[in-house]
DNA sequence: CCTTTGTAATGAATCGATTCATTTGTGAAC
DNA sequence: GTTCACAAATGAATCGATTCATTACAAAGG
């Protein structure tokens, strides 16, 4: 188990006093090797401290045992547990999960793509940011297949895991009407970002069902920052102008809200509830645990994985599927309804 | 740029009317081409869509352009900051970092071993979570050289890039006695993690120097439920016997502490002030923003990518080196000193 | 005109494991 | 005793790029 830098499968041979050919059934095929000549070659094995050389193996056997996946932002908690999904899959296939990180960056997205294909992954995972289809669907027809995360394809020459956000959206509205809300806002943006889109429609469409106006305030980004400058805007307006209830199209931004309100002396939920989206961890760790629309990102990796490998094992009888996850409400706090009768001091 | 699957070096070759030597001279050493031939081969390469495949070219090169990093959760932002910061300079050298996640089990963290191993990357950038020292000098001992990340090397075998974590407890404590605490108090455990052991003795040594008492509540570990639990213990001691400032070994737990006093009607900072060690993002973004020890995550795994290229340029004039930065305090609403003439409302 | 020098280009050998057609060995069946 | 079937073991050919000793050619110098 020590020894000396690079012993290879022909030195193990030598001193088990075995073919080659041999050392390597041991390796592959262990079941096609008798016990003895196989105990012998472990013990080689073992006593040069041997590690076989992977670029090897996989330039002759014309397979690696792995996967890319390219996201969006790998500080992004969603992402990395979208990731640790997919990962726990590709372990049971024996394979390794590369992860990269595109930054929302065309450059680095093409790059990284660049790099699995040199690579010779045996499938990709993608959230894909830039317009990649068309080089996804070159990266097929050279042999390495992909499945998007997080996104629904809207053609049918790709396997898909996504959520419904539209129903995410209708969710959180009629969640925040139940609560007594009568005059309901959304805030977030860009409308050019699908998910939002889908999110406010899904709100809007479920708000005009119950005969209720939804007040817009659109954002230019998702970020903290921009839920706290939304917020102080809110807290300014007079009470009764004043949304009772907001619908955040994100965790971050509705974070921004809550520290907003509370600088401002705005009470959570008494004076206005907070319903956030994606249910990261903080949202259930703020000093007022925050409502969310929470999506299955663990299952939404092994979704995706389990896809990818079932169009990498059956090339050709594969026909691509869409996966799509509803997502759930977890009420928590900020959206607690307030009965006057009983005043929350908490 | 585009055409079927597989094409090779030969076939480039081929087509371009060259030999392979030089369309592999193209790829590597483009000087020593002529214009007009290395014209005519990137026109084939870009015909034929070529993408060199990088396993034949390891195996007859004998190195892989990259770095394996094993962190301890890659869950946790702290350790995606590191990533990134090393993915950085790896990138500066044309490596790539491939990152793995050991999740603090030690069969993962030896299994991510081999495979680094098996990939025959440069080098490793780890947190080791087991007793790895061994199998890491092995590893050198074959050409993969390692640096520690965020653990000091006790030995000169190692470089290893950390943080001060006893002057990150002392900078703590001193803060909250700056900010008038009279009965400060340390949460965290278990002391078996060198971190939660050292951050503990300098915030006791600063208590000490200043003639002041450190209370101390012992945890198991470091999670935000853990927080919330010893919070409610303390929020239910009498009001004199209360510390008025508590330094929490981490950010988790003290979102979990500022959650319970919320809830249980304790005034932060007005009735027990609050400094956290590690700054998350969500220090800064909880509703009562939060006072932190920062580390400079970023910086870390630059040095760290650093270092380690260092000793793979130079793997026999290196010498090992520790490099150990000094964490900043970083105070916000959390530790706001308490003047009881202007009663704060937010 | 011959030699020298230097730049470009060549192509066979090579990296280390896997594969597979072939050989060896063993026991059963006739 | 010969044949057959089958399991175990062999080792040469192979994967696709890189490397490097060698060749080709042109320009410069004498």
């Amino acid at each position: 188990m020590s020894s000396g830098p690079g012993a290879k499968l022909k030195d193990v041979a030598a001193l088990a006093g075995v073919s080659v050919g041999t050392v390597s059934n041991v390796l592959n095929r262990p079941e096609q090797v008798s016990v003895d000549k196989k105990s012998r070659v472990l013990a080689a094995i073992d006593q040069l401290g041997f590690v076989r050389n992977e670029s090897a193996r996989s330039l002759r056997s014309g397979s690696t045992r792995s996967l890319g996946m390219l996201v969006l932002d790998v500080r992004n908690p969603f992402f990395t547990d979208v990731a640790l999904g997919a990962e726990n899959v590709a372990e049971d296939h024996k394979h390794s999960l590369i992860l990269a990180n595109s930054a929302e960056d065309t450059g680095r997205e093409l790059a990284y793509l660049d790099l699995f294909e040199q690579q010779r992954v045996q499938g990709v995972l993608i959230t894909p940011f830039g317009q990649v289809l068309e080089r996804l669907e070159t990266m097929r027809a050279r042999g390495i297949p992909s499945v998007l995360v997080d996104r629904l394809a809207r053609t049918d020459q790709f396997c898909s895991v996504s959520v419904d956000d539209v129903a995410g959206g209708a969710t959180a509205l009629t969640h925040l009407l139940s609560v007594g809300s009568v005059r309901p806002a959304f805030v977030g943006g860009p409308f050019t970002l699908q998910q939002v889109e889908d999110r406010y429609r899904g709100a809007a469409d479920a708000a005009e069902a119950a005969g209720v106006s939804l007040q817009l305030f659109e954002t230019p980004d998702l970020k903290f920052e921009r839920g706290r400058q939304i917020g102080d805007l809110i807290g300014n307006l007079q009470p009764d102008k004043r949304p009772d209830a907001v619908f955040a199209a994100n965790d971050q931004l509705a974070l921004g809200l809550l520290q907003s309100f509370a600088a401002n002396g705005l009470r959570v939920p008494e004076d206005i509830a907070i319903v956030g989206f994606d249910d990261i961890d903080f949202a259930s760790q703020s000093s007022i645990p925050l409502s969310s629309i929470s999506q299955p990102r663990h299952l939404i990796g092994e979704r995706a994985a389990q896809l990818l490998f079932d169009e990498i094992d059956d090339e050709n009888g594969h026909v691509h599927s869409q996966v799509v996850f509803t997502p759930e409400l977890v009420a928590r706090q900020s959206t607690r309804r307030h009965t006057p009768a009983i005043t929350q001091h908490g």
